[in-house]
DNA sequence: CGGCGAGTTGAACGTAATCAATTGTCGTGG
DNA sequence: CCACGACAATTGATTACGTTCAACTCGCCG
């Protein structure tokens, strides 16, 4: 069982408006588990035995063709939920990118407890359907997107999600964010190579529209132009 | 006022469920409307003033860039729900790609009805949950598949979701649609261009995985090949 | 029969993929 | 602390797939 009562994401998970027995009650269905980067927790196919809130760290959604080829449809960051409730299997795999915590429940007391909580499906039905709109721009990007238009729009998401990214910038300040992706995974979001992704970005950093002072920190200087690039609205 | 007693769409639309006495109540609280091919209904980012049940017909859900390049994120049958509840603007455009006919509310109505009727909310998740899903794997198909993957992975969606394709495919029948999507709006979803779209349907045509009687309709010859290069799971 | 829009087909082009070599970065052990 | 090895990233050369531009065909309605 868990205390939810100090829990870091509890103002912004699914969890928050519960009452508090609600919360209570939840909290003995969940229990903390932490997992390591690198490490997958679904795989794409199985039993959807599992779901769970992310405490902390960042995860990847996933899914393959037959013949090997990866599409990353989703990254997930701290207070978001994962896993597929009222559903029998999987979607997608889950796979860890940082070392991370969660929240976890059994999908099958998970589902019950949500049944008897309106209000938690409620909050879970908002996410869901923000989740399907973030999708669905993220279809956009694919289908029509030129390899710098999707670099720019990938920053720009990354760097908002992060934290605090647009805040910084109204204030002036250059935006500086640790990108959680290495090369191929950004590759895999954006359907781009390993290579493109490469001269893509040493081009906007020629362009000093971003600045990359080690391989996973980006600085972005220019936030208008790299906007305008990405044909955000 | 609207009576949904004799509703074609009733048992599978997200009113399935309800009560007696909600039905009368959400009954009254929807009109039908006629929407004319062609006709759009909602355009992106306008207030999202209306949510809807789709009686009969079909329609697309399409975003653009701003300088005008389109993709289509969805394509809605009857009995699918569509609008974007609990959300001040509309993600997307939706118009009518046949003449149909749509049960609609007013959203706040809708979401007031909805916040009463945790069953209805229910039922609405699990069809976000479901879109979410097919979104994801529309991502893998837009971000690494090609050309003539796509092609063959429409013409089975499509085939599935207008009825019983499977259906009779494995009653051993030839399978027969009417493809609701123009070769410009295949492309539209696919992230292809018209030429590519055509040349890829030809192409499957000599292989004779497919027929094409009229620029309409499709004839699916061999299933198991499409689904092979579909690489469908 | 003529004209128009949708679709097909062809030729040339361009963007990103692929193949390949090099450089850079980080962690480890000498 | 530096040298080494392994892996990540960059850079270059070539190829290929789908796009673009353009001409042509088909089907349909006036």
């Amino acid at each position: 069982m868990t205390d939810c009562s100090h829990c870091p994401v509890g103002d912004s998970a699914i969890c928050a408006g519960l009452s508090a027995e609600a919360l209570e009650c939840l909290g003995h269905l969940g229990r903390k588990q932490k997992v390591r980067r690198g490490q997958t927790l679904v795989w794409e196919g199985d039993e959807a035995l599992v779901v769970a809130n992310v405490i902390s760290g960042i995860l990847k959604l996933s899914i393959s063709t037959a013949d090997g080829r990866e599409q990353i449809v989703g990254v997930v960051f701290p207070s978001d939920f994962i896993g597929r409730p009222f559903g029998k299997e999987s979607p997608h795999s889950v796979t860890a990118l940082t070392d991370a915590e969660l929240c976890v429940f059994t999908r099958s007391a998970f589902d019950g407890f949500a049944r008897q909580h309106p209000d938690l499906q409620n909050r879970l039905l908002m996410r869901t359907l923000t989740e399907l709109d973030r999708a669905r721009h993220w279809m956009l990007l694919l289908g029509k997107k030129t390899a710098s238009e999707r670099i720019a729009s990938l920053l720009l998401e990354v760097s908002d999600r992060m934290g605090d990214g647009a805040a910084k910038a109204a204030a002036g300040l250059p935006e500086v964010f640790e990108m959680p992706l290495d090369r191929q995974q950004m590759g895999d979001v954006l359907g781009l190579t390993i290579e493109t992704v490469s001269r893509q970005l040493t081009k906007l950093k020629g362009a000093e529209m971003i600045d990359l002072p080690n391989r996973r920190t980006v600085v972005i200087q220019d936030r208008a132009r790299l906007r305008n690039l990405a044909l955000a609205a």
